[in-house]
DNA sequence: CAATATCGTTCACAGCTCGAATGATTCAGG
DNA sequence: CCTGAATCATTCGAGCTGTGAACGATATTG
């Protein structure tokens, strides 16, 4: 296109904005949920559980795109604060299905509010229709990557 | 808002898009500039390099928002491959000014031409006014939030 | 009834990033 | 001038994350 790539050729980019603002983003979301003993990897979790029925851990790690080992973590730190109980399959006794218990799901509604606070300090000096265009152009794209 | 936060509470928020989609798009990056022997903060580094003249090493640290011993790491490897020459500033000769040399350069549109392809990766499917408005989002976001 | 595959789990390890300590240089004040 | 404090780049040790290779238990296939 261009012979002479100017200086903010990079920076103009799609994914070098969602890079940086995705870091910058998730480290604040981090510091508001920090108090509850948690990390923005808990989070997902606890909402990816609340929103599929019951799935085995194998699924929530291709899901999350993690290792299964980390699922295992996880799993081990929400259930020691109560957010989480580890119940075998009876048809398949290999599998430990996860469920959201009330505090869980307790948890998992301060999470949103923590993000929605998040929300509201990163679009801060946005005007409405600002705000609703980017909240859709992120939902769209998530649509288009969702591994479903 | 809602009494019983739904499934998709937590999922709807920008900050999770933002970190979600953030992480995706990174990783796609890094892959494609990973034979250039190069990590997705070095790009970043160039490119605050060629966006200012020449600042100090602080500078570009709380810029970039990371430790600046972080920074001399990543200028010792760029200056391996040659894409960066430190040099001492006369007016106060404890700042090592950084400088992009051609091959720095070259190194930066090879970037930006992973990026570009990485945005066309993430945006297959999209229709042009798709695509621009969430390249326009995303890009006031962002100047939002440009230590500037 | 084998042989094989799959599930969750454990464990050791690599990678990234930070913070404190260090030496060199500059600056402020008397 | 000269001395003490501040600032720069750099080095080094340490913490935290996440991964991949084992392993035991269970399921499935022929």
């Amino acid at each position: 296109m261009s012979d002479v790539k100017g200086a903010a050729a990079l920076r103009a980019t799609l994914v070098y904005n969602l890079g940086t603002l995705g870091a910058l983003a998730s480290d604040r979301f981090a510091d508001r949920v920090e108090e509850l003993g948690l990390k923005p990897k808990h989070a997902g979790l606890l909402a990816a559980l609340d929103a599929g029925p019951t799935a085995s851990q194998q699924e929530l790690a291709t899901r999350l795109g993690v290792a299964p080992s980390l699922i295992v973590a996880l799993a081990d730190q929400l259930q020691e604060l109560g957010a989480v109980e580890r119940v075998r399959d009876p048809q398949d006794r290999r599998r430990q299905v996860l469920n959201l218990t009330p505090e869980g799901r307790r948890l998992l509604t301060r999470c949103t509010e923590a993000a929605e606070a998040t929300d509201a300090e990163l679009t801060a000096g946005f005007t409405e229709p600002q705000r609703a265009a980017l909240t859709h152009a992120l939902r769209t794209l998530g649509e288009h990557h969702t591994p479903n």
